[in-house]
DNA sequence: CACAATTATATTGTGTACAATTTGATGTCA
DNA sequence: TGACATCAAATTGTACACAATATAATTGTG
């Protein structure tokens, strides 16, 4: 049994390090979100319908590329928790349509000091982070095509 | 309700890129690893015991940033699937040793060639990946400062 | 209009993640 | 040496993720 070659080891894989920071920015989002109730996936969800209440699960799902397997439970833990509200649209019985509650809406507000903690918590400046972001997200695209 | 402040929009966050990004690398392994019957974390802990054999379920735990209640199950798996065997170290009974099964040991050479795939996907040049590998590995490291 | 194809969501089953607790083994020190 | 802290895994409970399937509503076509 010979040596691993380099290609293989685990600390020089891109992958590796993605997946790590993936889980770091959980664990660091964790002591801002666990006061309000949220989890870092939820926190997600919340983001778009901030920008846009009343989304069907599909217009969730899209940009988070989470299908309902993954959705349909969620909502239904943020529906319990008081988040949200599910309910089907009348003019299509098909679809399911996830509005904000009052206190759902009034978040927004406290989560406005949440992306400057963790830009400071990421300790890179803001053009460093929009650069990163871009090349990232790129990646994520060429890995999907 | 205004508009969402552009912080606070989905598509501006760098977490949920490196999310993003984390979730479409286990997508483009599945074709290389579902072939052999491993799953991508699963695959990880096979680049460890590829670099050294033996390990215990800390030693495992400590640079992939998982715990035993991650890990116990998944070397379950793995041990059933015939990757690897779990045993008790006769020195100390605490520590449970992870060892690679020959049919473990011969998959690396079948793992060679994912590397070069993996990179040909990320549309990627080795530069670029070298060093973006190495900024979003700083990146996890401050997030977990 | 009947009915097959399509669509949107929900459900089921498997496999991570992680906090909190438990269990059993080892080390320490009065 | 014997009570006690410490340590390594395992276990329990909750929450994603995703493939595969099921269900129910809508659409398209003859």
């Amino acid at each position: 049994m010979s040596a691993s070659p380099p290609e293989l080891r685990l600390e020089n894989q891109l992958c590796f390090a993605v997946y790590s920071a993936a889980h770091a920015f959980a664990q660091a989002y964790k002591p801002h979100l666990d006061p309000m109730g949220l989890t870092y996936p939820q926190y997600l969800v919340m983001l778009l319908l901030w920008e846009q209440d009343g989304r069907s699960v599909n217009e969730l799902g899209q940009p988070l590329q989470l299908d309902s397997g993954t959705l349909t439970p969620l909502l239904k833990r943020m529906e319990k928790g008081g988040f949200v509200t599910r309910q089907r649209d009348a003019r299509d019985e098909r679809v399911t349509r996830i509005h904000l509650t009052e206190h759902g809406q009034s978040l927004r507000d406290k989560a406005r000091a949440i992306p400057t903690a963790l830009l400071c918590a990421s300790g890179l400046t803001l053009d460093q982070l929009n650069t990163l972001r871009d090349q990232v997200r790129v990646l994520g695209e060429n890995l999907r095509e």
